[in-house]
DNA sequence: TGCTAAAATGACCACATCGGTCAATATTTG
DNA sequence: CAAATATTGACCGATGTGGTCATTTTAGCA
């Protein structure tokens, strides 16, 4: 893909990405600057257009990255053997603290790409995004075990409702993580406290989904 | 507050409130152009600084506004006699859907100013939000019958359940609604579909938390 | 060591757009 | 008709944009 920029040493990509990821997940694609990405970097100018020839493919780049690394952490974390969706969704929780705790930016980059709506970038980033976001759901709900819940029960309409409350959670919580942000302590707290909110939710609506 | 610009026609008002909305709800505060503004309101420039004197005025009365309308729609929309939790659920979506279709770039700005981050007007922002956003929720939820769910149940769990439920079957249909904006009779089925699917998932949580 | 090719720099470009102003003009009012 | 009010839009200095390229630094090899 870009092989000047994968030439480039380990730590060297890391800053480039991070402070990409960083840029556009504080702006929208037009309002994000490259003289910020490449201050934070702690490159030249000269070095970013070498790598990746013009923003867009910087910006395109960081989101193929981003959903590779989601992909490939859902794939670390999750034991296929596990076919308790519950369980699953436990996995993919810590799965999640863990990538934010690694990375704030993560998920608020992914969150400002939902609601992207630059034309410069629109076709493209639908297109990425239809290639691969099914996938890791796909893989998510594989061999899930569906005899554990009710008869009755409408599993799609379940796994939907779980997932909303997932992300209504996770919601409430971005604020507070940005302002905890530079406190390590503090962050940690959240991410715990949020952990284990998601659980009682579970906690809670599990015997509604589930036989005795 | 702004005397001005009150004291002019009711239509002119209107438009400047509507091109505000549109602009704002498609970009950041920062990011936002008082000219596209006065562009689409058919108005100079100097008329809208004479009324409002600067940007942030402008887009802090555009919340307050938006703020405004939608507690008042909630007052008009709810039957405070229906204590029945989920029929008040129907009541508020049907409220939702009418002003959709009275002005799509409603929700999208309220969207918008959730994620806002611009320094400039993240306190007044929040100090606004504190004081307005909570008044409608209590409305909404006043007088609601708990008896009605089973022993047992956690009520706030289940209200933000039906709550996330709700965003997150909109937030599905949001990027339909913006392609469909200019088609009306499109725009409509889709909001009969969405308003439809909420209703689904109210059917199918119902008796999980309600007693038979 | 010296030489060459590749990597990296950052001043510089032309330009677009920004929020905001204000002298000039149009309209309303009495 | 004059005075007061409403409205215009050209204009301002400032800021920042994505991208370029002559120049310098570094790395690899003989």
């Amino acid at each position: 893909m870009y092989p000047l920029f994968l030439k480039a040493s380990a730590e060297k990509q890391r800053n480039i990405i991070n402070a990409a990821l960083h840029e556009f997940s504080k702006h929208s694609y037009d309002a994000a600057s490259t003289n910020n990405i490449v201050k934070e970097a702690g490159i030249s100018k000269g070095i970013l257009f070498h790598y990746f020839g013009n923003k867009k493919n910087l910006y395109l780049y960081v989101y193929e990255y981003v959903l590779d690394t989601y992909t490939e952490a859902i794939f670390d974390a999750l034991n296929l053997e596990e076919r308790d969706i519950f369980k699953r969704f436990t996995q993919m929780v810590s799965m999640q603290m863990n990538l934010l705790q690694q990375n704030p930016a993560f998920f608020n980059f992914l969150n400002m790409t939902t609601i992207e709506r630059s034309v410069a970038v629109a076709t493209e980033l639908e297109q990425i995004s239809n290639t691969k976001q099914d996938y890791s759901y796909e893989k998510f709900s594989f061999g899930i075990d569906y005899s554990l819940f009710k008869e009755g029960i409408n599993v799609e309409y379940a796994l939907n409702i779980l997932r909303w409350i997932n992300e209504g959670i996770a919601h409430r919580y971005e604020q507070q993580f940005k302002d905890a942000f530079n406190d390590f302590d503090e962050f940690n707290k959240l991410l715990n406290r949020c952990a284990e909110e998601m659980e009682d939710y579970f906690r809670f609506i599990k015997p509604l989904l589930y036989t005795e």
